[in-house]
DNA sequence: AGCACGCCGACT
DNA sequence: GTCGGCGTGCTC
């Protein structure tokens, strides 16, 4: 047997049932080309499509039969380094997902291939002319004939629709040929750039005899010199020379002309040069213990758990200064980025072009451009959201995940990785510290540390020395009682009543959770459902539609019931609704409105207008409850507090208590001690109490017995499994088997001391999305390497026996 | 007999 | 996922 170069790859479009390292021959013209984290194309499967694939490993070894050759090499430099490989394979296992998809993930989309299906006339059509064919098949034929390879698209474009019809046809008859093309959407960007091919002087002396005849081209020198090298088209802009001079100057010899890249990365705007940072006593304990930690060889977890105000911030950016004068890089997490323009602002004034910020707001290009900045070592500190965990830093030193409770760090889609999960495992890579910032930390991390598994250090003084706000109860049992059935409390009517009289401004808070504005049909009690999905549709009346915002059906709002032509008529406590009541109640005050419907763009704007107009009342959903900081506020209401308490989610009591202290934490940051009122049906409620006097302590024993009893993380793990397809039936029976399979192979002695519980099936909470219908099984067991290795095979074996149905699997939902 | 469709299994 | 092979069953 001859012995030949082979690459160990990752197939792009291998299934995760058949995902697994495929060996190719590596032919000797790409020998060279390839290496490891490189990107390459292969044939696979029985049609051999063309696919994607990621280069593992090369090894030399002996030609089995089976063995194809890659096609081509789609990178000039890997994308991924040995860590990264080893993270793609490391979340394959973690998170039931492929090889690639894992690897992918890691990766800025401007830097993902897109697949494209190209046809080209067979080579062995001559005669065009002596085929029997419609005229737009001869038609079309014609046009491939001269442009060569066209996309689907491309036909349409130049055939029309009636042409395009005609191309599986052509293929049928193998006039046509089809193939797979990779290109990528996003180019690296390059501009041309001048620069004087000799010293000033011999320049200038080359151009000045002739400044009468040919002034052009002495301006252009004359530039080149007051501004040194520059792009091509500064220096016509400029001089007002034509590309033809320039051109001209460069065949002389005089300047030379080279193509270089350009990276599009936003600027950053540093006001002012960050001042030194003075700590606290406390803060400066803090320091001190992390940049020990920083010291180690040894990777270490942290969790800083600090009350609002207490100016964690501050200890990050030393921190991250500390890191960096240790040689090392830092990357520092938030939840959403746009709701720090604080965080950004303090960065760029601390770390200048030495920062990278990677945020919703950057488009495909630029947070491409940002990413090769990153790889090619030019950055120091990662400012950014969820995905910026994967950064290419070569010498990490410290991650930092700020508000560590936030939803927000679980991805929404597949594979749904948790941003805590990836940073850790990379601080393992490199030795690096993980410090996770708190005021109200996960119960499964306040666990970790209490176990001693995490360091654990706090800032329990508000940095003004204010008092954390006093909180009321509004007992809506008793409002109902009173015959009060709107939103607004009398005793937080009170209080809204004396902040107006102060001049101090008051923010409310809608728990919109398990509530929205749909229409009712007051006759017959009908409201209108979305025909692809098991939902009502919302009515916004922005655009006067009802909308799906699962499917994005949407259909027009009519003043009448479609069924009994009886007045239909908005219900849901909305916050447009809750507005109506406010300007009911104090008629002559402005209130400003902030929830889903205004866009997020409309935020930035409405939280200016009320820092600086002192707009007496600030309504809002969820996004009130982050980070805003308003010297003038001094009251807050939470109009109902209870919403998020019933959802059926194990995480209930805890984002309920969450939300809450952090609504609370809003009121007094200035120099005015702040009151919160809490509006609810269960006042009596452990974490309504905790929340109102900001008990983290108290609220985490309770929850945790509660977690030890119920077995919810951090005591056990809980698995999610989703069946979907197009038939309720079919997918029921698909989440039986589901169940019982689950049953049979975990029934193992060897699993004794996990007892995992298998429960369900049980219809998603919504059942029908996009006409698709979901069933879910639980299994509630801890994630270790057995039930992981179980699942994994369920999930292998699941389609060849399922076909039509989808089976996919989440651990540890945040949502 | 000839073909359409659907099921199954393999994918380096 | 996507393809080809192959069996079943229907039609000409």
């Amino acid at each position: 047997m001859e012995t030949v170069d082979i690459v160990k790859v990752a197939v792009e479009t291998a299934p995760y049932a058949i995902d697994k390292v495929y060996d190719y021959l590596l032919p000797e013209t790409l020998c060279d080309q390839v290496v490891v984290g490189m990107r390459v194309m292969v044939p696979f499967g029985r049609g051999n499509r063309k696919s994607e694939a990621l280069v593992l490993a090369r090894t030399t070894g002996e030609k089995t039969p089976k063995m194809k050759a890659i096609l081509q090499v789609l990178d000039e430099a890997p994308v991924l380094d040995g860590k990264g490989i080893s993270l793609a394979l490391w979340m394959h296992q973690r998170y039931f997902t492929t090889v690639y998809q894992a690897a992918k993930t890691q990766l800025p989309a401007g830097l993902w291939y897109r697949m494209e299906e190209v046809y080209q006339v067979a080579p062995e059509v001559e005669d065009l002319e002596a085929l029997t064919l419609p005229e737009p098949a001869i038609a079309l034929l014609k046009v491939m004939k001269k442009e060569g390879r066209l996309s689907c698209q491309a036909v349409c474009a130049r055939c029309g629709a009636d042409g395009e019809g005609y191309l599986p046809l052509l293929v049928e008859k193998k006039l046509v040929v089809k193939a797979t093309q990779a290109h990528r959407k996003h180019r690296d960007k390059t501009q041309k750039v001048v620069s004087l091919a000799m010293d000033d002087e011999s320049a200038m002396a080359l151009v000045a005899g002739k400044k009468r005849s040919a002034p052009m081209r002495f301006a252009v020198v004359e530039f080149l010199i007051a501004a040194g090298r520059s792009a091509i088209t500064d220096v016509t802009y400029f001089t007002g020379a034509s590309l033809a001079t320039v051109k001209g100057l460069e065949k002389s010899g005089i300047v030379t002309l080279s193509q270089e890249e350009v990276l599009r990365v936003p600027e950053v705007t540093a006001s002012v040069q960050g001042a030194p940072i003075a700590l606290n006593e406390e803060q400066q304990h803090s320091f001190d213990q992390l940049l020990v930690l920083t010291q180690k060889e040894e990777p270490q977890v942290a969790l800083l758990q600090g009350v609002t105000g207490s100016g964690k911030t501050q200890v990050y950016i030393r921190l991250v200064q500390a890191v960096l004068a240790q040689g090392k890089q830092a990357m520092m997490l938030v939840p959403e980025i746009v709701l720090t323009p604080q965080m950004m602002g303090k960065f760029a004034s601390y770390f200048g072009n030495r920062v990278a910020m990677l945020h919703s707001g950057l488009r495909t290009t630029e947070r491409y451009d940002q990413w090769k900045r990153i790889r090619r070592g030019e950055v120091d500190v990662v400012l950014g959201t969820r995905s910026a965990v994967f950064a290419p830093l070569e010498r990490l030193g410290l991650v930092i995940l700020d508000e560590e409770q936030e939803g927000s760090y679980q991805s929404d889609s597949a594979p749904r990785y948790h941003a805590r999960d990836i940073a850790k495992y990379r601080c393992t890579q490199y030795g690096a510290t993980l410090v996770l910032g708190s005021a109200t930390p996960l119960v499964e991390t306040a666990y970790a540390a209490q176990q001693g598994q995490y360091h654990h250090y706090y800032l329990t003084q508000r940095y003004n020395q204010k008092p954390l706000p006093e909180v009321l109860f509004a007992d809506m049992r008793q409002e109902l009682r009173n015959g009060n059935s709107g939103a607004i409390s009398g005793l937080l009517r009170t209080e809204l009543e004396k902040n107006i009289q102060a001049g101090e401004q008051s923010i409310l808070f809608l728990n919109r959770r398990g509530s929205s504005r749909m229409l009712l049909c007051v006759e017959c009690g009908q409201s209108p459902q979305c025909p692809h999905c098991s939902v009502a549709l919302v009515h916004h009346t922005a655009n006067g539609r009802m909308m799906c915002h699962h499917c994005g059906y949407s259909e027009k709002a009519s003043m009448y019931c479609p069924d009994c032509h009886g007045m239909m008529k908005q219900v849901g406590y909305g916050t447009q609704k809750v507005e109506e009541e406010l300007q009911a109640l104090f008629p002559d005050v402005e209130v400003l409105r902030m929830d889903a419907d205004t866009t997020a763009t409309g935020h930035e704007k409405i939280l200016k207008q009320f820092g600086d107009e002192k707009t007496p009342i600030l309504l809002g959903t969820q996004m009130v409850a982050k980070g805003l900081d308003f010297a003038n506020v001094t009251l807050v209401g939470v109009l109902s507090a209870d919403l998020s308490l019933y959802v059926d989610h194990y995480r209930a009591t805890e984002r309920t208590f969450h939300l809450l202290t952090q609504v609370v934490g809003r009121a007094g940051r200035g120099e005015l001690t702040g009151r919160g009122i809490i509006q609810t049906f269960t006042p009596e409620n452990d974490v309504m109490i905790h929340a109102a006097h900001q008990d983290y302590q108290g609220f985490y024993q309770t929850e945790l017995t509660l977690r030890q009893l119920r077995r919810s993380p951090p005591f056990a793990d809980i698995f999610t499994f989703t069946v979907s397809g197009g038939e309720e039936g079919a997918v029921l029976k698909g989440a039986c088997t589901v169940r019982d399979t689950l049953k049979q192979v975990l029934s193992h002695p060897e699993l004794e001391g996990i007892a995992p519980q298998v429960l369900g099936p049980a219809p998603a909470p919504i059942l029908k999305v996009n006409n698709r219908y979901r069933y879910r099984v639980t299994l509630v067991a801890k994630n270790v390497t057995p039930i992981r290795q179980r699942i994994s095979w369920l999930l292998r074996e699941f389609p060849s026996t399922h076909r039509g149905l989808n089976l996919f699997v989440d651990c540890n939902n945040m949502s």
